[in-house]
DNA sequence: CTGAAAGCGCTTACAG
DNA sequence: CTGAAAGCGCTTACAG
């Protein structure tokens, strides 16, 4: 592999000139310029990252934390990625369950859904290292983030308007701000909120089949479920499929995220502009490297009606449809979307 | 930020005894090694990789390229990542849709569902950086595959086992030999081939969707398809439900891969361990890397039997069941998997 | 067992 | 506009 010096040698200029081109200064005579750009097409010359970073103090990596079993970080990823190989970034990773990454390597931080722990955060603050959070707000740091309690309003009127009043709210830990949304909007219409309706469990799919099975069996079960994720929402659809219930019929199911799955299976939900909160997510962070920090962003939110949902059976609105509708886009009326 | 330098200075040592504690050298006596270790904690010092990475000419990255849109490439990554990660190697990302990486700050690379341009490997080649493939097969380079044509065979012969006949097959570019293991399964079974129902469509939902709807809007439509990726399979289910058809009493449908989306959708499908090839690939380049090249690998596949397939409708085996059965494993009598 | 010194390949004042 | 030289923070023979 070449370095800079055989180019300077080849070129007969000083490396000092070789460097200068290679930096795009405008301090060097174009018929020198060209000289040197020709000996280092030639020899196939690329600066060395590590003795770039050495000298300069940065490294032009980044890294990302995510926890990466979540089906959503990918897009997000995408996003990300794409901004940041763009501006001339690495992009290292870090799976949110393995060790936490050393900081001297790194210009920088993204951290998607989740916040890394308050000693982490300090010592990236003082090693003057930013960080932005993606999906996650924060007081203090850069984020962008949308907002849940709007979603689950969004989610729950959608229901209302259809009919149904036993609604059903499934959620996890970190769903509680879609859940304030989900009584919100139960408490501006009108209707009476039933705790037994209300099931809080962790993520996965057993878990949303068994508090499907309860709702669907007790002696006043719900029309309609709201789950706080898309994952959830399709382990009720097969549970329920399990049980006989036919969706929309029997059971209107809305999810939250429109994740690649919520599309294949033609679910209604909560969408969130996964790729573009990466996407914004990098350039705040680029910002912050530039030495103008932005102050983080709300992104928007709407509700996308797939096969999932319609009216319950005992509604005058109700009728079998011939083969699927395609997808409506409502957008909240009340959110307001800071750019 | 500490430097080695001053670690020194504190320890009262120069720094190359520092380095030596850095490194695990057996050659520093305890007492020594001691202090050393003391005076880095109560600085909170850490190496600065750029001027080890320059100093040693390796800079314990790997690269990483995948196509970020295929979802089965998350679960792939986390298994890479683990490994390295735990084997203190930096993971650096690149979607394939970007521009290739930069070759001289990265040990190795693993290329993920795609093999780099050969220009590309010619490169890495002549730096002397190892490359290994995950989900692709080569004949030189070290690589992590399943055997497709026997997954093919696997999907096939269980649709043949439960009476179906008229199997279609819906395939993109690449499931070529999956289609391969189709017709030899058909084949050994002594059922004629239609053409009409192959299908060789391009990834997307769209176009499952609108084979979907020409396969079962045909004169005489297949009882069973066998999709070779989970996601075609998906839209398949979701298309076949607009279309009025039930799964799997009108239409029983086989997907490839077992990706989430499998298990929450209930697919039957074709399982090649995920997560685990990532690791296996991993493992791979660790060896290359520490000098003694691995020959590559094939890994094992099994069927997944879940809610979409079942007798055709005509069958002396057809039965309604009541609820969800549990998913049985099946394991390829013929395959041979090599370790 | 330990330290002084050279060297890895860049960038960047500094002096012309 | 250009070059010689110092310096970034490590590792590693080399000499003791």
């Amino acid at each position: 592999v070449a370095t800079i010096a055989e180019v300077a040698r080849e070129a007969r200029v000083g490396v000092a000139t070789v460097s200068r081109v290679l930096n795009g200064s405008p301090a060097v005579r174009d018929e020198t310029r060209r000289r040197v750009v020709e000996t280092i097409a030639r020899l196939g010359y690329a600066p060395n990252a590590a003795a770039r970073a050495l000298s300069t103090g940065r490294t032009r990596a980044v890294g990302v934390v995510a926890p990466f079993s979540r089906p959503s970080v990918m897009e997000r990823l995408r996003g990300v990625s794409r901004v940041l190989s763009r501006a001339g970034y690495q992009v290292v990773l870090y799976d949110a369950d393995e060790r936490f990454p050393a900081l001297p390597s790194l210009d920088g931080l993204l951290s998607i859904s989740l916040c890394p722990p308050e000693a982490e955060l300090e010592r990236f603050a003082a090693a003057d290292v930013p960080v932005v959070l993606v999906d996650h707000p924060h007081e203090r740091l850069a984020a962008v983030h949308t907002d849940d309690a709007a979603g689950g309003r969004l989610a729950t009127e959608h229901l209302l308007a259809l009919g149904h009043e036993r609604i059903a709210f499934l959620g996890h830990a970190g769903g509680a701000r879609r859940r304030a949304g989900y009584e919100a909007a139960l408490d501006a219409a009108g209707v009476r909120q039933d705790p037994a309706l209300v099931h809080c469990v962790p993520h996965g799919r057993e878990a949303a089949a068994e508090a499907t099975r309860e709702l669907l069996e007790a002696p006043d079960p719900p029309t309609a479920v709201f789950a706080a994720s898309d994952t959830q929402a399709v382990a009720v659809l097969e549970s329920a499929a399990g049980l006989g219930a036919r969706v929309p019929e029997d059971l209107s199911v809305v999810g939250y995220g429109d994740i690649e799955l919520a599309r294949y299976a033609g679910l209604t939900t909560v969408a969130q502009p996964l790729e573009e909160s990466g996407e914004r997510g990098a350039e705040l962070l680029l910002a912050a490297l530039d030495g103008d920090p932005a102050p983080g962003r709300q992104l928007g939110i709407e509700l996308v009606v797939r096969a999932t949902t319609g009216p319950p059976a005992g509604s005058p609105r109700h009728h079998r449809s011939a083969g699927r509708e395609r997808p409506r886009h409502i957008r909240p009326e009340g959110t307001r979307v800071r750019s």
